[in-house]
DNA sequence: TTGCCGCCTTGATGACTGTCAAAGTCACAA
DNA sequence: TTGTGACTTTGACAGTCATCAAGGCGGCAA
């Protein structure tokens, strides 16, 4: 399969994740040369965790989780990778997480770690597109640590909400088609997914989305999801910024 | 100031953080000659949130934080700096986040970015030194997304305290001093203060540490730090791995 | 149609933690 | 010594969430 094609024909057979596309903004195409393109089944394994790093991805279509299996058996989803999101980058020998793909239709491009960075070694342009690649993937972990850091199951649901929403569409509609489970949920924000499953309904209830089967939603009210505070139950946080009184500076 | 300089001269008038000097591994050496070394007092500003992203930065001593600030005020802490590790990468044109020094000694090198890049664009060696930074700092945060993920207040001051050895001491010692405040720990882990000090004051009651004031720490049971289920008041998670029944495969 | 199997939702309950309040500790300066 | 300010600890209480337990829903194959 010619990784053009796979780009183009991105098309998802679960017809969930991304019937628009969401343009490839990575993808490292001065590498298009080092690429095997690989489709892949549902839940099939693309990187083990404890293997040696020997080769860097790009989602072209569909959908991936990078996880970890913590020593209890829980796991933690620690990014979740769209078209063009990279990922595989690892500091030391090994990969220190799994990733597999999310549904059927998913199609990656691997690229030979050794000889991609020889080919950077040579080539700025491909040197600039990995570095920018991860530097994306920093930003990702970054979001997503801002949002399981956030205090109530109801604010993380509802900014995960907004995320996939910034970056499954291109234009900010308000459509969102959530490309996995509720347990990937759960296991991307640290939390169970009956608490899920209840801040869904809750947030539907509250009139702020709306949903059309369990996988398909529309943002009502995007205020409320984006404050997170006029979620609160309560009090509007009078006491916001009580803890860089003495923490924030000094 | 010679960067040689502020790197053997690590020495810290907090008298906490690295007495030992967790020698820089990272620190890009092969951009000295772009270096500008910066020392700062406690609690100053180096990057601001939101200003166009010029440089990118290494620390040589002391410690940082790089933190976020949300719409209700409160301080998301998003990586903590350590002596060679480097800061300021971002994906878009700006920084999406703040950082500051720790403490009164802390020393970064300063790298303008453009310039930066046109070097590591002739010299491979350049390229890879970066590179290998922002791998180190996706793995950071990696390691503190496993952190605030995990269940309980306790178990993760419990891998906060096992993951500062890590960083802080070349040998695994036992012996740690936290480089920063409760306040800084609260919201690097995303729990209140009070619950942080409450944490600690049960794992010494519990014998799995000792402390010698309020920032030096002895590690008296690794193990319970580890698996952190030892630290369950309840049953050992007879349940655990519930979750990929359904959602690990399939 | 029936049965099975994932996946999702809802209830009940107790544990954990955020919040509010207040006091204790330490370093430093007057 | 006394005072101040930053930081830390402890207590009380209510709200949130993980857990345990059942059902419900939808697709697929027999």
């Amino acid at each position: 399969m010619n990784i053009r094609n796979a780009l183009t024909t991105t098309e998802n057979p679960a017809g969930q994740a991304n019937a628009k596309t969401p343009s490839p903004q990575s993808h490292l195409k001065n590498l298009d040369s080092l690429a095997t393109v690989v489709p892949c089944r549902r839940g099939q394994e693309i990187c083990g965790q404890g293997r040696p790093a020997e080769t860097w991805y790009c989602v072209l279509s569909g959908a991936a989780r990078r996880y970890v299996i913590r020593l209890d058996g829980r796991r933690q989803i620690v990014d979740l990778l769209l078209p063009g999101d990279c990922f595989g980058f690892s500091a030391g020998g090994d990969y220190d997480f799994a990733v597999e793909a999310v549904t059927d239709g998913t199609v990656v491009a691997g690229y030979p770690r050794r000889r991609a960075e020889m080919l950077a070694d040579s080539d700025p342009r491909v040197s600039r597109e990995i570095r920018q690649a991860a530097f994306e993937a920093l930003s990702r972990l970054q979001s997503q640590l801002l949002i399981v850091g956030r205090i109530t199951a109801l604010e993380k649901v509802g900014s995960f909400i907004l995320e996939m929403a910034a970056r499954l569409s291109r234009a900010s509609s308000r459509r969102v088609a959530l490309p996995v489970s509720r347990y990937d949920i759960a296991d991307y924000l640290a939390v169970s997914v009956e608490t899920v499953s209840r801040s869904l309904t809750d947030l539907k209830h509250r009139g702020v989305i709306r949903m059309s089967g369990t996988r398909t939603l529309e943002i009502m009210d995007r205020d409320a999801l984006e404050d997170g505070e006029s979620l609160a139950h309560l009090a509007p946080a009078q006491n916001a910024g009580r803890y860089h009184d003495t923490a924030q500076l000094r």
